[in-house]
DNA sequence: GGCTTATGCGCAG
DNA sequence: TGCGCCTAAGCCA
């Protein structure tokens, strides 16, 4: 389930079960073999998430580049010769630990210059706020120079990284925004909130594995169809104000919004 | 067992 | 705007 929140717990995994140890690094299936044989062996200095993107730092400069897509995952064993299965595109191993991954968009391996010019392009990520407010302010002056709809904006990975579908849908309910506004006319208070916001909910995500929406249920354990406002909740009467739940397309991607509640 | 769908995004045009 | 990636879960029969 990849937003921000599913990468960091698998980089906050690989950074206990990996890091400071020499990691062999396979291809079963072949798609990463010559990559891997770039790295097998070395010792794995730190595991790092950005948004969707995990980024495994080795000795030497080389890093590995990991984006899930839409199908990617992650499958951890307790075991250095576990069988096996279907189509691993690269398993990492250190001890008894073990990590598989399958159909991911991403799997590279890349110099720290060409990280770097990635990382110039997200934009901040919620999960890595520092002290300060510099990542909401560069999150809110991207929005405003911006007269694309809210709704993009939240999914474009320049502006705000780690967030998607999801949390995108979520975010808008709870501020009470139209997904329609431009970024233009949104106030900086309106944006600072979502901003805090989105901190709130990652955070709830990287602690639940979740991505529960409604505080009420914060602390619970909230099957699939309780979790969200209007995420996957089309024609339902809106638990806030009993309009119904709209369901429409925004660039290919389903948009779920309370007309009743988003203005 | 088969079909649909998905939390994403790069690319061609 | 539409396609391709390439995996697994959910749903139906």
């Amino acid at each position: 389930m990849p937003e921000g929140h599913t990468v960091h717990r698998i980089a906050n995994a690989f950074q206990s079960d990996f890091a400071g140890r020499p990691v062999t690094v396979t291809s079963p299936q072949g798609r990463f073999n010559s990559d891997a044989a770039l790295i097998s062996g070395l010792v794995l200095k730190r595991a790092r998430a950005i948004g969707k993107q995990m980024f495994l730092e080795f000795d030497g400069g080389a890093i590995v580049r990991i984006h899930l897509g839409i199908y990617g995952k992650w499958q951890f064993h307790d075991s250095a010769d576990a069988e096996v299965t279907g189509q691993v595109r690269a398993r990492f191993t250190a001890g008894k630990n073990c990590a598989d991954l399958r159909g991911p968009t991403i799997c590279e391996v890349i110099t720290k210059t060409e990280a770097k010019t990635v990382f110039n392009r997200l934009g901040p990520d919620p999960l890595n706020a520092n002290p300060g407010n510099r990542e909401a302010q560069r999150f809110i002056s991207r929005v405003q120079a911006s007269k694309s709809p809210l709704g993009l904006l939240l999914m474009n990975q320049d502006v705000i990284a780690g967030i998607g579908n999801v949390y995108r849908a979520e975010l808008l309910f709870r501020a009470q925004i139209t997904p329609h506004r431009p970024g233009n006319q949104c106030t900086t208070e309106e944006l600072q909130a979502i901003w805090d916001d989105s901190v709130k909910l990652l955070r709830i995500g990287v602690k639940t594995g979740f991505m529960i929406t409604k505080e009420k249920l914060f602390r619970k354990n909230p099957t699939k169809a309780e979790r969200n406002w209007v995420y996957k909740r089309e024609g339902s009467p809106c638990e806030r104000c009993g309009a119904s739940v709209q369901i429409e397309l925004m660039a290919t991607r389903k948009l779920y919004w309370c007309p009743g509640c988003q203005k």
